[in-house]
DNA sequence: GCTTAAACATGACAAATATCATGTTTTGTT
DNA sequence: AACAAAACATGATATTTGTCATGTTTAAGC
């Protein structure tokens, strides 16, 4: 399968101050000056779909910025079960929170596509954020944002119902990643990684999505997935 | 009841300069002069058990900075019950998050206990955001704390049991908020506090803590519960 | 292309949890 | 002190969800 890594043009547009991505995260707040230093320090790297980033416990020494490709942030719960708590695309920067404070990362970041990432060490990062507040306000509001986040996902956990937390990761998948001109997701999960978004049992997952499909809620070709009758998952998550 | 407010000390103590919740926050990043600036805008407030600071959807117009008693932050959600997210005592600053992302607030802060709080209006903060980049990061910092916070509570409420999340809820107010001379914890909420914290139904929490106390987990004294056996809850979580 | 493993699917059952009903105790108010 | 309203408690039952078992389909590696 050649080709396979299109997406990445390698040499001269691999300078962040020329990169797009850039424009969907805190780095367009960095100078001109800052950019090009972080530019120089960073490597840009290829992870296969299934490949990690980086592991829960892990100590990390710089931050990876997504160029394309779709990442996981899971954390391994006592009883053997990972449980998914972002789904990272494009422009998002993984590992910021760790870096920032200082501790060893709570999440394992892997991809789920084949993804494109570059990793900043973190000296760059660190001084920009000392010394230039257009940056530090422009993570924090990326950070707020992601807490603001963060407390909606714990309200959906304990009071919806895993009917409901299924249908509302479908309308997410939708909205977050779009779907091709046939109305398929361009994200295709694995139910197993669905149930570990909706935190239940995989044949608990496998089964709601066998009756949305019954139901007309979604339809399926082969192993894409797409949403038929939007309303009618909205209509369950509000109920 | 007089001497119910006696934790404050009105008139020459009320300077952000001497006060020593600063210590526990981002306050403590600022300068004299950004303090002794802020200091003058701040109003102080009291609020009785059970009344709001403010509540979801309301705009902020500042922060409110905690110098005693214990505050709820919850959520509504669309089945009508409230969501605890976070307790939020001495020290802390509510309101933070909506104020930095210029959204409207999207939990409500409800007194548990008598509080004392101090209202800054957003204008110091956002300066000073924008200019200490001390200030900036020690915010960021707090923030980045939060959110893994919030990511361990996701993990929690999906992959615990709710008699596992009513252990862990105990120890946490142990390890938060303290216990008096004979084991009894400092905070005391109420059933339905602790179900809303949980997520899960009144009369099952009722009935775990019930259970708790058959098993020698909890004691309880009047209106006050203890933990009795430590280790049996942390078994009980680890399991 | 064949083989093997992974992903998907479904039934039967067990366990956890919510809901409804009803009663008791505690607390706050007049 | 009397009363009303919360808070607490517990039983009975229904519903939701997880677990185990087993089979089929799909995808990946040799």
């Amino acid at each position: 399968m050649s080709g396979k890594y299109k997406g990445m043009e390698n040499g001269k547009e691999s300078r962040c101050e020329q990169c797009i991505v850039r424009q969907f995260n805190s780095l367009r707040a960095m100078s001109k000056d800052e950019l090009r230093k972080i530019s120089e320090t960073k490597t840009t790297r290829l992870v296969k779909k299934g490949e990690a980033i980086f592991e829960e416990g892990e100590k990390l020494n710089g931050v990876f910025c997504v160029r394309s490709g779709i990442s996981k942030l899971s954390k391994l719960s006592a009883n053997g079960k990972d449980q998914i708590v972002k789904l990272a695309t494009k422009g998002e920067v993984l590992g910021q929170r760790s870096v920032i404070a200082e501790e060893l990362s709570n999440l394992s970041a892997v991809a789920v596509n084949d993804m494109e990432v570059c990793y900043i060490p973190k000296d760059g990062i660190v001084n920009t954020l000392n010394t230039n507040p257009n940056y530090a306000v422009e993570v924090l509001r990326h950070m707020a944002h992601d807490l603001k986040e963060a407390d909606d996902v714990i309200v959906n956990m304990s009071q919806k119902t895993v009917k409901q937390r299924v249908a509302e990761a479908f309308l997410y998948m939708k909205n977050n990643f779009g779907e091709d001109k046939d109305g398929f997701l361009s994200l295709s999960l694995s139910r197993e990684d669905i149930s570990n978004v909706v935190g239940t049992a995989t044949e608990s997952c496998i089964r709601i999505i066998s009756e949305f499909k019954k139901k007309g809620y979604l339809k399926t070709s082969g192993k894409k997935i797409g949403i038929a009758n939007e309303e009618g998952l909205i209509d369950l998550i509000e109920r």
